[in-house]
DNA sequence: ATATATGCAAAGGATTTGCACGGTT
DNA sequence: AACCGTGCAAATCCTTTGCATATAT
């Protein structure tokens, strides 16, 4: 799956320039399947492109967020974690944190019913409270299995 | 309501003195519909209680959370928030959160539902995950009637 | 040439920690 | 007397900002 860059003129007012670290931070988030912080993503990138500033990586995760490419999640645990948002169904999952470890699991089972319910919430609470949604976050805490 | 100090024995373990600071912060967050962050806490105890420290507050939220008379919310805007937990089935509730003026609604309509599949899934996650939920958090992003 | 992106260092803000004091048990 | 809770100041951690430099258009 390509990057912004090939569809430039959808991401005109977001950015001038798709440049190497975005691109790169980017990709990392796409691929890895864990909810990295921006010194986690940091530390990862500087090993293969040293050079790369912290400092970059805050900004390019507010433009990639700004830019709908990822989500930004508070777990709780004092800093803004980074997740990438698919655009397939398939990709959609809640999560579970485990408050012992700090283990987050993703789950994509049982979600029809969840989504269905989700979407009947947010009709309800745009007529009650003429709220107009745009997202929303499950998620479970309690001991994951090793916690027990 | 009373607070801790009339079931002592229940409480063994968290704490040996029931103290003024302990006491004002829960029954500012009993009776208050804000969500209010440590600071905030601080500074509204601060006008009829000079003297409180702010290290206090920190210290007994983090004491009232384990002892589970509040929860802690970190809604994304930098820091924590804490909102008294009622016993009662009527006081709980699920949060819409603008993403344009930070306001936070609580919403206790349309629960039934949420709750009935909450349970039903915490049942899926502990088969499938072997995951002992014990709490969770809905909430919906959007615009509030304001800032559309 | 001009506007944009970057990295560093410094600043900012929330939270935690060290420690001496004061009040309870 | 021993312990616990408190407040202050300092330290820590995450994030943002200012600014000079480098780079893309």
């Amino acid at each position: 799956m390509p990057g912004p860059h090939k569809w430039r003129h959808r991401y005109q007012g977001y950015f001038s320039r798709w440049t190497a670290p975005r691109e790169a931070i980017l990709e990392l988030l796409r691929q890895t399947s864990k909810h990295m912080s921006a010194k986690e993503i940091y530390a990862t990138l500087y090993t293969i492109y040293p050079g790369i500033g912290l400092t970059t990586v805050y900004r390019t995760l507010d433009l990639l967020v700004r830019m709908g490419f990822i989500n930004r999640f508070a777990f709780g645990d004092g800093q803004n974690r980074y997740e990438f948002k698919s655009g397939e169904k398939k990709g959609h999952h809640h999560h579970i944190i485990c408050t012992k470890c700090g283990k987050i699991i993703d789950y994509h089972d049982f979600l029809e019913e969840e989504l269905e319910l989700v979407k009947q919430t947010e009709e309800n609470l745009a007529k009650k409270y003429n709220f107009k949604a745009s997202g929303h976050n499950i998620e479970f805490y309690g001991l994951c299995e090793k916690c027990q």
